[in-house]
RNA sequence: GCUCCUAUCGUCUAGAGGCCUAGGACGGAGCCCUCUCACGGCUUAAACCGGGGUUCGAAUCCCCGUAGGAGCGCCA
């Protein structure tokens, strides 16, 4: 069965690259009845916070990116590394180096001052027949892992293709500290291997680490994993995502007005194709995403793409799906949904002309509160004197018929008639009365969800600034 | 410096040696529709990094450049 998991550092927010490995680990997963995981890699104890673990998961579930275990943290299985720690040191494949901090600073300084690759020069590797130097008192030593010295490692990606590394070209690295802390490449090899993991997928950020890491599964009689080393994305501007730079948690995308599916939909198509197609349901990206058409080289982020995918998610999705996240946002900016029209009812009007869910909010303001005025370029233009006789004769129309839009319809369209006027200049103002502004659903269907009441209150008011 | 990766319209990409007069999508331009804003429809401009090979034939395979990027920690 194919198992992946997604291996964050919560060392910050869950950013818009770590959730496209996330997505692409879990359809990979679960697009073959397999199992995806979440396992917190927080050995660096100095940079990881609960606050980065809480975002992470925040991010995950706002995705709706489930695991199918409770979620690991590293540094809850330290036992378990440091028995293993313990058979590689009895087998030979790891061995204690004695050098300080200070000495291994030397040694890098000068082998870049001689331009050579920086790598440790394996003074306190065994070897047969070689004298190591005698122990010094009072240095806790490191465990190094005892990488082949010959040969090499085939890496076979399954997005970059074959990859070879020479095995000189690779030192033995540390693989626990002088204070015991396993590091990382040798806690991912030993949680991959008991997990069961079948495909790592990751940042390719990570191709330098995989020939270690394979190594040192060998050396415990592992299989390695498939490896899959996604490219990273980049801003706009074609310049690497950071703190500093454009770099945005994924829950900030749902401040922007994004739905969690468009989001995603964006996401798998950055690096990712099927053919022509644009637009995945979540079962489809399940059932289509492979890696055989994941790009090798990164991708920007296009904002106006991301735009354009969650319009067509606001269109094309089912209202009451859209609703409880169209809430969110109502509330976010003080609105009372209770105080308007029932949400799906406004969605479908409204989603036609949204991007954004933001965007949909604030149009949609005026459904639930009173109006606090009138944007006033286009009151001057359609709430002026000339106004007054359309807004007299809309109030008087409108006072009998029932309010439902066929009728409301029928009602604008004859006062158009009856005054000889187009039907826009009768709307508009109409229009600017309701919703103070000159943007709005349908004029039928601005009045009808906007309901008998306050409609004809605002026609009201409109028509006393019209005369006065 | 060394190792490794990448390279098709502005952007995301299709392309598995002939189907390529290089396709789609976003964005741009224009037209149509129209009660506003939109939606939608139609039309249009826009790309194979450069040079060498291999081959009857190369966007596609190989090599060399060039340009970007990643890694080289008792970080992950």
């Amino acid at each position: 069965m194919t198992v992946t998991r997604f291996a964050p550092s919560p060392t910050g927010f869950l950013h818009i690259g770590g959730a496209r490995t996330a997505l692409f680990s879990y359809l990979y997963a679960k697009g073959r009845g397999g199992q995806f995981l979440l396992r917190i890699e927080d050995t660096d104890r100095e940079r990881s916070t609960q606050a980065a673990v809480d975002a992470i998961f925040e991010g995950m579930a706002w995705l709706g990116l489930k695991s199918d275990f409770p979620e690991i943290y590293q540094t809850r299985r330290f036992d378990r590394y440091a028995e293993v720690i313990e058979q590689m040191l009895a087998a030979g494949t790891a061995y204690r180096c004695y050098c300080t901090r200070e000495e291994l600073d030397a040694m890098r300084a000068e082998q870049q001052a001689r331009k050579e690759r920086p790598r440790y020069d394996g003074r306190w590797r065994p070897e047969p027949g070689k004298t190591l130097p005698p122990v010094p008192a009072g240095v806790p030593p490191v465990v190094r892992f005892r990488n082949p010295a010959e040969g090499q490692v085939l890496l076979r990606d399954l997005i970059k293709g074959e990859i070879v590394f020479d095995n000189r070209e690779l030192d033995d690295l540390i693989i626990a500290r002088a204070d015991g802390v396993p590091t990382y490449n040798f806690c991912v090899v030993v949680d991959d291997m008991d997990m069961g993991i079948t495909h790592v997928i990751r940042g390719d950020d990570h191709v330098n680490n995989t020939p270690r890491q394979i190594n040192i599964l060998k050396a415990l009689g592992a299989t390695p994993p498939q490896y899959a080393h996604v490219s990273m994305i980049l801003g706009g501007d074609g310049q690497k995502l950071s703190k500093r730079h454009g770099a945005l948690g994924v829950m900030e995308y749902r401040t922007m007005g994004f739905m969690p599916e468009a989001l995603l939909n964006y996401l798998v198509r950055l690096g990712w194709s099927h053919g022509d197609q644009e637009l995945f349901t979540r079962e489809e990206m399940m059932a289509k995403f492979d890696f055989d058409h994941v790009s090798a080289s990164p991708a920007r982020f296009d904002m106006e793409k991301a735009w354009w995918v969650n319009h067509q998610y606001l269109k094309a999705t089912d209202p009451a799906v859209i609703a409880p996240e169209f809430e969110w946002h109502l509330r976010r900016i003080g609105i009372d949904p209770a105080q308007g029209p029932a949400l799906t009812a406004v969605i479908e009007q409204q989603r036609e002309r949204c991007r954004s869910l933001v965007e949909m909010a604030e149009k949609s303001r005026f459904f639930f509160e009173e109006l606090s005025g009138y944007n006033e370029k286009d009151a001057a233009k359609h709430l002026s004197a000339k106004a007054a006789p359309v807004l007299s004769a809309l109030l008087e129309a409108l006072a009998g018929p029932d309010w439902q839009p066929e009728a409301l319809h029928a009602a604008v369209h004859g006062v158009a008639e009856r005054l000889g006027l187009k039907l826009g200049d009768v709307a508009q103002p109409l229009r600017v009365a309701l919703a103070g502004m000159a943007v709005s659903p349908p004029i039928d269907q601005t009045l009808f969800l906007l309901g008998r009441r306050r409609s004809l209150d605002r026609l009201q008011a409109a028509l006393v600034r019209a005369t006065g």
